[in-house]
DNA sequence: TAGCGACTTGACCGATCGGTCAGTTTTTAC
DNA sequence: GTAAAAACTGACCGATCGGTCAAGTCGCTA
């Protein structure tokens, strides 16, 4: 480990990753209060006294890893402006929400844990970045509608309607599968269900594609 | 006790429904391992003991709670044919799934904890009746597509769209309430909500309102 | 009044919870 | 080579977990 400039990762950065990873996969499951750091522990193929060593604590990891779903969230989404053109932006709204519900299914649950409980870890994050990031958005799609690019549809219910009909796919996957009665959700689904999506949506706020 | 023909709730009943209501409320909100009966003790009023009396154990008075909820969610779903309006069903659909999110929040958070655990208690249910109540739906459906009556929309994930969007109102309504600055939905939301859906679903497959 | 069944509850059980700590091993720096 | 720093872990702590049990209380009928 004598050259680390910004090489190889060191013991603290793998181990803490795989806890990450471990506890991400309880939590999401079990919620907060529900998750044990003994079944973190073994899931990470650790023991339980090391897990406590570099995470201190469990209200300590589990704030890290909302965290870390957050940012990801945020660097995910692309920004926009009134000059762009109202039907592409919204089908690349769904199209990589929906891709985030496949690539980071555990992190969707994590949250919808989280806002199931009440939200008491994220709720400033709610009232104050999130809520920004809505209004911005929901601006431009008011503007559109007063120039009539689209029909005026209510644009917080319909970003509400966007995220939860992409969440849905990570967050309900065992409803999905058990009434698909498949084993798991092959990229031919998340593309058939994106397009489906993107089909309604854009229809239903009067845009066509192109 | 002497005229109880079907008269006013014995002991039992009454106490009974105290613990269930308290049940769903933890239960709702922290998830099976997560939920203590000493919690819902507490929200019922009543010792520890007292509950363990009636309910037995803390999983049969889970399943007994994801029972009550399918049962309220049967009988609130009415049945559709072939010959009905595609608009009329679709927007019936709508409004009383989003009715049942308004009145029976908590429910739909058991659900939708039990899903994130990977519905296990729930898997055959999903495989069962659930399946047999989408695939009636999505033939119909999908026979109104060839008739031309709407368009061809995938019937599953529209359902599955439905289903997600009236549901995030239920489930996710501390997000819901922390984006919109508000300290609770009323019925004026649940009402301007329910127009969005109805607008964005029916123009999005083809349909005008009759 | 005696007895019976339904109801109530505090005390208690072993297991597990989140977390601490002392002590050891391993790695790093000089 | 040696000492300091980092990593690691088994033993242990008080609290809480789901659940049991015996000793009640209470209203009813015989």
């Amino acid at each position: 480990m004598s050259d680390s400039i910004a090489a190889e990762p060191t013991v603290r950065e793998r181990n803490e990753r795989r806890i990450f990873d471990a506890a991400e996969l309880v939590f999401a499951r079990h919620g907060y209060r529900g998750a044990s750091i003994q079944a973190i522990a073994a899931a990470a193929e650790l023991p339980k006294s090391n897990v406590l060593y570099y995470v201190g604590s469990k209200r300590r990891l589990y704030v890290a890893l909302l965290e870390r779903t957050m940012a990801r969230w945020n660097t995910a989404l692309s920004d926009i402006s009134e000059d762009d053109d109202p039907a592409t932006v919204i089908e690349t709204f769904i199209r990589s929400k929906m891709a985030l519900s496949q690539t980071h299914p555990l992190s969707s649950r994590l949250f919808a844990n989280e806002i199931l409980q009440g939200a008491p870890f994220l709720q400033e994050t709610l009232a104050g970045s999130m809520r920004e990031w809505v209004e911005s958005r929901a601006a431009i799609f008011r503007r559109w509608a007063e120039q009539g690019r689209m029909d005026p549809v209510d644009p917080v219910w319909l970003i509400f309607l966007i995220w939860s009909a992409t969440q849905h796919y990570a967050d309900f996957e065992a409803q999905v599968l058990g009434i698909t009665g498949q084993a798991g959700l092959a990229d031919a689904d998340f593309a058939a269900a994106s397009d489906c999506l993107c089909q309604v949506i854009l229809k239903g706020c009067g845009l066509t594609r192109g």
